[in-house]
DNA sequence: GTATTCATTAGTGTATTCACTCCGGGAGGC
DNA sequence: GCCTCCCGGAGTGAATACACTAATGAATAC
């Protein structure tokens, strides 16, 4: 009854395409989209455009413009502290439920941040990649797999905002050590110290994007 | 340089109906949804009936299915207590922020919750309606819009199994008296009583909703 | 009578095409 | 000279048309 396709649809490449667009940059936030554009650049049609569109409109990463057309979602202030004060709430529960980490899972964590370590000095948007991959090895700790997903959702709709946050030598040293002491915390088991250390990592994140958003 | 039609698009208005279909058990979970049906049913074309899908693929109503298609979203019973952890998680948050009542508030609250109490003999899906009119009129109050997005999220994904969680009267009965004592607790200011009560009152709307769940 | 193969059909995903709206610039009136 | 009106272009939203796939049932071989 159905048509299977190659593997994925049209649309969802479309849209996997779309958010790396968001994330990286090359679409910022308040611009508005040419479907046309984005469906001769891929080589496809508008209509499946439409709907990757359709989807990332869902996960509030662009907006309908009332004019018609779809945006690049443009955050206030007041919608980022919520975001964050949502992760702060989620991830919270999240390293809670952690009761263990296996000796692997350590090495990963440290893999990850030494691999940023490196990027130290050459800053590219391959740290925010890390950042990320970093952050959710932690997470999946949890086993809660659909509170990680929404988790997941609330990153990606400030991943344009943070994208930047890293602009600094300071702060990417920083950052690289907050995530070795959430590490070690993870190591030694201390719950409540890694959920505080996380929540002042988190804290100097929300604190950097904020900057950023308000000089445009 | 875009077109605005009327007032919105014919694909949220599509998404609109779907969604009620979901809600209100025309469309069960697990059940394909044929686009061309529903088109037809709309007097509209297909094109804009799959763009709304894919909205409500992305809020988690339904799902893509592998054959190709969509599908009413099946929650397993993991899933489920996920999503009641988030709402707990979120929901508490809110009623925390929540400073004070004015009167009008309370009033608004009582009117709800008095309707409520006259459908109590004939169970119909308005009832369902009213029971998240006054939930989140109460969560209005903490004025965290975004936040609130994200819970109205949640519970539109639970939406077609509380549709019976209400079926027997003494449940019904059970549910206004609750809500009688959120009330209370909120006039009284007591922060502490209003969360506790609020969580008894979700864990047993969680203990009906898994129960439906295992049914079929 | 049962199992297997093949044609038909229902249903999807995508491309193409059409209709409609908004924005900018030039012609004409005051 | 300035304002107004008209019109062409750009861009979207939706309809139609087409290609392709999986399921269903009928016809045939055993």
């Amino acid at each position: 009854m159905p048509a299977g396709s190659t593997q994925d649809t049209l649309a969802e490449r479309a849209a996997l395409v779309l958010r790396e667009m968001v994330r990286d940059g090359v679409l910022l936030p308040g611009q508005p989209i040419r479907q046309g554009a984005v469906a001769e650049q891929l080589g496809i049609s508008r209509v499946p455009v439409r709907e990757a569109l359709k989807g990332l409109e869902a996960d509030g990463l662009v907006e309908a413009s009332p004019t018609g057309g779809f945006v690049v979602v443009r955050l206030s202030a007041e919608e980022l502290s919520q975001i964050y004060l949502m992760r702060r709430l989620l991830e919270t529960e999240l390293l809670r439920r952690i009761d263990s980490a296996t000796e692997p899972d350590l090495a990963t964590l440290n893999a990850l941040n030494a691999r940023m370590a490196d990027l130290i000095d050459t800053p590219t948007r391959e740290l925010a990649s890390l950042n990320e991959q970093f952050h959710f090895e932690m997470f999946t700790l949890a086993g809660l797999r659909h509170v990680l997903v929404e988790v997941q959702r609330l990153w990606h709709r400030t991943a344009p905002y943070r994208l930047v946050y890293s602009a600094e030598r300071a702060a990417r040293e920083r950052i690289v050590a907050e995530h070795d002491g959430l590490v070690r915390a993870l190591r030694a088991g201390d719950t409540e110290l890694l959920v505080r250390l996380a929540d002042e990592h988190r804290h100097t994140s929300e604190r950097d994007v904020v900057s950023v958003l308000s000089q445009p």
